[in-house]
RNA sequence: GGCGCGUUCGUCUAUCGGCUAGGACAUAGCCCUCUCAAGGCUGAAAGACGGGUUCAAUUCCCGUACGCGCUACCA
């Protein structure tokens, strides 16, 4: 790039972060970090109406978390907050002077005049082509509507400006290059070109992203669940897992790879590789990724974010040691799963050994009064071992299955039952070693109570 | 209605005239295995339709169908 890159990404506040949003603000972010240049969040919120802070603040949240930082916008979600960067306000709202004065132009050059008490502006009657970085030249004639009236509001009869306005007049005053978004605003892309040619200044390059769509091919709307960004927090994604999904859908590099980190993506993406075509939004394949991320993130996160999530789930972790919690943590890593699917799978390393629950079926399978004196067996032999580990516990229980002529199975299941309460868990092995000889013989001996003889 | 954009395995995609159409997710089978996973191996699975152009079309052109967008004093 000749010129320094300036993008931005320009929401309107009126409920969510719509995951369609989070990719063109991804597709910007890439594109800014990649050339070096400056992406700027701009909030476009004149529509008082339908605008709500809780709005703003979602949206903020869910940039944050998938790690998009601006350089310049808003520190706060307040609109008369400060703001870093020297275009202030990032708040449309509060950039009526910059309006008004632009209004005044367009006035004095004759191509804004009055009618039905709004202000028209005076439409190019010719084709307009659109240069696009993604699309290719769009050619756009007038519609045959566009034909018997091509001119159209800049001010509303009540005062207030539209979109198209000011959105042209914040990416020209704001020195945006690139201009980056949804494919719903290719058609109208002629009005801002001509916008500019009025203002006397070459228009900004256009890239036009296709949309995302639900899974059955319809348009993601507020009430699809897939729609909100907010959802893929709370299901516990890990929000890098979210940024590669999302970069995928629409492109890809050059040697296909894949599994991405968002430096690798930095680095590779390339907005003239953007696909044209929309794409139906996968959550298998989201979860895949999100797998592989979570696998080789490194442990410290790991145990973080599980915590947090744990938390969600009412699961305290902080009684416990710091080495004991990323243990445990640590078990269930290679199981694939969302955060918010590891409270029910490890939350018996936080349970007390005498109030551990047992999951009727998992009761009624394993701990059978056949199933005692292996147990009890069992126990002696894990009373006796030198030490607690993951290797000796297995050669342990492994020379006692031989030694009664029954199946590994016959002995694991029933231990695992008493320890963890259910049929499915982490390695037992692995697990026994984390909880330790005490606890790990104090719930064995529960169990071998609590079976009826 | 008009204008615009799009259409390769179920899904996301590769291919920029030579294709036995490749990969990933999902899926089926097998192996491994203490459960659930993971991992390994193998398999099934695609060029919307019809015309051109060309020695050769998934790739270029036209048409049709289907999907989507815009066509607002919404953004």
């Amino acid at each position: 790039m000749s010129q320094s890159v300036r993008v931005r990404f320009a929401p309107s506040p009126t409920g969510y972060l719509h995951i369609g949003g989070a990719r063109t603000a991804l597709f910007n972010w890439l594109f800014a970090r990649h050339h070096g240049g400056t992406f700027i969040l701009r909030v476009e919120d004149t529509d008082t109406a339908r605008n709500t802070q809780a709005a703003v603040d979602v949206i903020f949240q869910g940039l944050k978390w998938m790690g998009m930082d601006w350089d310049e916008g808003p520190e706060t979600s307040d609109a008369t907050g400060p703001s870093r960067g020297e275009f202030g306000s990032y708040f449309q709202s509060q950039r009526g002077e910059n309006y008004r004065r632009r209004i005044a132009e367009l006035r004095d050059k004759g191509v804004a005049y009055e009618r039905d008490g709004a202000l028209f502006f005076r439409m190019s009657r010719e084709p307009i082509t659109i240069p696009d970085i993604i699309v290719g030249d769009v050619h756009r004639p007038l519609t045959d509507r566009e034909e018997q009236d091509p001119d159209w509001v800049l001010v509303r009869s009540d005062g207030t400006p539209v979109f198209h306005f000011v959105n042209v007049v914040d990416d020209l005053e704001m020195g945006i290059t690139h201009v980056i978004r949804g494919e719903d605003h290719l058609a109208n892309t002629a009005k801002h070109i001509a916008l500019f040619r009025a203002f006397g200044v070459a228009a900004p390059h256009y890239g036009h992203i296709p949309l995302i769509l639900n899974p059955d091919g319809s348009k993601m709307s507020k009430r699809d669940r897939g729609a909100h960004v907010t959802n893929y927090m709370a299901d516990g994604y890990a929000p890098e897992a979210l940024i590669n999904y999302l970069a995928l859908l629409g492109w890809s590099p050059k040697d296909g790879k894949e599994f991405l980190s968002t430096s690798e993506l930095i680095s590779r993406f390339e907005l003239s590789h953007v696909n044209r075509s929309a794409a139906r939004f996968d959550e298998k394949k989201l979860e895949a990724l999100h797998f592989e991320h979570t696998r080789i993130m490194d442990p410290s996160r790991f145990v973080k974010l599980g915590v947090e999530h744990l938390a969600k789930a009412g699961i305290d972790t902080s009684t416990f040691p710091e080495t004991y919690v990323a243990a445990a943590l640590e078990t269930a890593r290679e199981k694939g799963k969302l955060f918010k699917d590891l409270a029910p799978f490890v939350d018996f390393y936080f349970a007390a050994d005498e109030a551990l629950s047992f999951d009727p079926d998992a009761k009624a399978k394993a701990l059978t009064p056949a199933a005692k004196q292996p147990l009890e067996q069992l126990r002696a032999a894990f009373a006796g071992t030198p030490n607690f580990k993951a290797a000796t516990l297995e050669a342990a229980l492994k020379q006692l299955a031989a030694q009664l002529g029954v199946k590994v199975g016959a002995l694991v299941q029933p231990c695992r039952v008493a320890c963890t309460g259910k049929l499915v868990g982490p390695s037992l092995y692995h697990l026994l070693e984390v909880l330790g000889r005490e606890k790990s013989l104090k719930r064995m001996d529960r169990a071998i109570q609590l079976i009826v003889a």
